[in-house]
DNA sequence: GGGTAAGCGAGACGGTACGTCAAGTCTTCTG
DNA sequence: CAGAAGACTTGACGTACCGTCTCGCTTACCC
């Protein structure tokens, strides 16, 4: 086995870690989730940890980045309408239903307690993930079903924003029907085309 | 100075622990936020806390509500425009500018780690809130404004989700001019609107 | 239980702390003695321990001075000689084979590192035991065996100075023989009188 | 720099060592000296201290053996009086004013703990030095200034205790006034006593 | 109007986790 | 192949709060 060498980090130890930061906080939750218990179900000393993760957040947050690139890039399909509606669809279902929307749900709660968090969480994920919101529309603009001058920041926030305020705030379900109305309420008003429907 | 009697509780001490919460969430944030901080603070013993209270967030939640109830009530212009550009407005001034609107932020994101407090947090302050939010347009059906078959529940989620989408996650800031422009997309789409713009 | 109250400490806490430390030394050494081991084996938290004593030394000089002044009060026989040798007889046994013999020669090992316990050691407990060093030769000068003059201090340093350098230095044994002996020398020399013998 | 040959350990590694060790204890005392400070003051990698010397101990003992011999050699005057006064008063200033006297009393205390220690400490140091102590009484039975049945062990004991005594656990100075009066208290009394006087 | 019981301030208690420090082991690369 | 570098596991450190407890004081009500 590895134990540390002098050309930097053991991956092995990274790897231990992380799996442990997301196991344990879908099952215990949060509050639940120590340091001291993420190494020793990781099988990793606390000075590890410490040594490259400032706070149990960081971690999370290291752990949550790949999985939601990697989940959340939405397809192209070529119709606005079908896009829209997979895209949202699938990032209600990572939020509710996967352990790494756990993990968003967890990190955004702390965010509102720890502006530093917040900033990091902005800065590596809610940005790229804005980003892979934008594109369909983006996508939209640029085949002509979409005028030039849409505005397409705030289209996304009209999109995105009930389904994170249900996940957030109510804790309602996001169905597919929910998603889908979303996109035709928004495609119903906008002028540049004319066959949408939810 | 108050130091019990037999029957029934200390309202000196009720309101000096609710203030020493709101005080010391504001100042050193959540995480800074102790039982026994508050109980320094307030000048209180910490088992009367104990005994009132099963949690902090329990504190905060009782010190929030009839703050949120006052400021929040929407006023009734007779006119829907009017009436949800101001309750928009307001709403999004209490979330990022008050004290109180802190406490709430901090809930929720407490609410994400804590499904006891999430429950609580919507029986004790969103079912309220959501009807306060509903009052504009259900005023606006009975006047005729609005069809009578408008899903209000779906339009309240369309008006404030992106705001508290803002609040919550992206933290940009929420102005008056992102509020309107949410009334009027609403207005502009909804079949039986008067002379709404934005 | 006791779980504490408003009158202080617990005095059930204090003497579990106090055995839980003597224990530990004996049977693991200094070296193995933490405040960790102690709070376990004594049922206690650490804090409490904390609360009371600054280190674990202190725990140790604590735990240790009531047994000296027990075990080395010096009989008064009336007779110089025999005063004497069973004094450094008992003092001798009680360095070498008694368990706050044990504590007492970590305590003075540990004293070479750390001024202030060396400091305390001597406030605490070298200047009583000084005192019932002298006493025999006193209570001598008093009854007249020994002349006014006599230097008290340099004879004790004589008397238990050989024995100190055994049991902390060369680690050899000190029967009975050899204070036996120191008492001799000491007494043949001594002007005072001429019975003595070795 | 040197980085490690194919043929032995560096000499100049050790020396490194030696001087950071000893140069340490005296700056932090006992309690503040590690093996990872030795090794950063010597520029020297953990792992070359834990190739050589089995504990931080052993090291302060390699540095300490020799210049004890060195300082602590008594001279020969030809005359016991003069060869006693000037050896304890050696000693004296080498235990409570050199560097390595304060190595010695580190090792003495380390040593109440460590029972290895203990034994090396004897082996490699105590043993020659009592040699050393032994040395001025066994000329003089030799030149016939003492008697030939004279237990020298016995003496030194006598005349080397009470210094160790003042240095451990008093923490008395120890004056020349005062080992010149011990000297002289033992040849007052030894039978074949010459000029002596304290 | 004196007794009495509940609420209170105070604070010690047994715990858990924190974040830090050093110990001693191991691995890799350089000279 | 010794040594520099440094990551690793381990375990204790001393601290901060947790939630529980006991105590004696201070009332307000009830006889």
């Amino acid at each position: 086995m590895h134990h540390g060498n002098r050309h930097g980090r053991s991956e092995e130890a990274r790897q231990a870690v992380l799996e442990a930061a997301d196991d344990l906080l879908v099952e215990k939750g949060f509050a639940g989730l120590t340091v001291e218990g993420i190494a020793q179900r990781a099988g990793v000393a606390k000075q590890t940890i410490y040594r490259w993760w400032p706070s149990k957040t960081e971690i999370l947050l290291e752990a949550f980045i790949d999985d939601a690139a990697e989940y959340l890039t939405p397809a192209d399909t070529g119709d606005l309408a079908t896009d829209l509606r997979r895209h949202l669809g699938k990032l209600a279902d990572f939020l509710t239903t996967t352990d790494a929307g756990a993990v968003f749900r967890a990190l955004a709660g702390q965010a509102q307690h720890d502006p530093v968090l917040a900033e990091r969480l902005r800065t590596e994920h809610l940005g790229r993930q804005r980003e892979r919101d934008r594109q369909p529309l983006l996508r939209a603009i640029t085949r002509g079903d979409l005028p030039v001058g849409t505005d397409v920041d705030f289209a996304v926030d009209q999109l995105v924003g009930p389904i994170y305020y249900r996940v957030l705030v109510t804790g309602e379900p996001v169905a597919r029907k929910y998603t889908d109305r979303l996109v035709a309420q928004y495609l119903d008003r906008s002028p540049g085309r004319g066959d949408a429907s939810g």
